[in-house]
DNA sequence: TTTCATTGTTTACATCTGTAATCGATACGA
DNA sequence: TCGTATCGATTACAGATGTAAACAATGAAA
């Protein structure tokens, strides 16, 4: 994964994400409806992924069949530490204390970070 | 905030919040090292964050004194909350256990967060 | 077989981003 | 006072990104 997967191109992983393989106008029914995108413009991010190796294509008759190459949790752990990294010196308890601060974490959000904790320590 | 902070845009920030009010040479001072930019470049980059509403700046004679209008803070916790929503459904634990499976932290994270828990629990 | 619809490929184009050169005003040193 | 260094403003330009039209091949329908 030379390049990273632009915000537009997210979108579309994440059909992928929740099923696949998927033919290119079967992507395009899962995200036409969020973000009225014409079918071209899918076939566009698609073909983008698969140069970018982020995502496969195996011919299928006249058609191809894309199927996501990285996995989801891998982008996710990456992208997460990205941030980490850049804001907040590769720290993770700044990061839980701002989205704490910022209201932004339920007493269940807290249980279950607390649970994680405790199993982490074990 | 309406347009976000690019990354090269970001360094320049780190610059103001280490130390604000500053010349333009002088953030071209602090940031040259790190990015080697010219001159040229990082005035550009102070333009644009003046133009976005993230940097203010104030007349001083001939040059202009430049200053952070958003906190750091604020903006950690936005793009924290923004990644937790693009990628985990907007919950943190999830987060959280990425990162650790991730081996990304240490003995220490986990006791800073136990305690970080502690302290949001009362 | 002729046509139409579908699929992938090529090309397009405006905006954003990184990186900077150039230009015009101007303050400071000689 | 005259040139020179400096500052901000304007312009530039290539690559990335969002969004898509146009085109070519080809299989399906009539």
């Amino acid at each position: 994964m030379t390049k990273p997967i632009t915000e537009a191109e997210l979108s579309v992983m994440e059909a992928l994400w929740a099923e696949s393989p998927l033919t290119a106008s079967a992507v395009t029914d899962r995200v036409a409806d969020e973000r009225g995108w014409s079918p071209q413009t899918v076939k566009t991010l698609l073909s983008r992924l698969v140069e970018k190796g982020a995502v496969s294509h195996e011919k299928d008759g006249r058609r191809f069949l894309y199927a996501p190459i990285i996995a989801r949790g891998d982008y996710a752990a990456g992208e997460s530490r990205r941030l980490v990294d850049r804001l907040f010196g590769g720290k993770v308890t700044p990061l839980v204390a701002h989205l704490a601060e910022a209201d932004s974490l339920s007493d269940e959000d807290v249980a279950e970070i607390e649970k994680l904790i405790r199993e982490l320590k074990s």
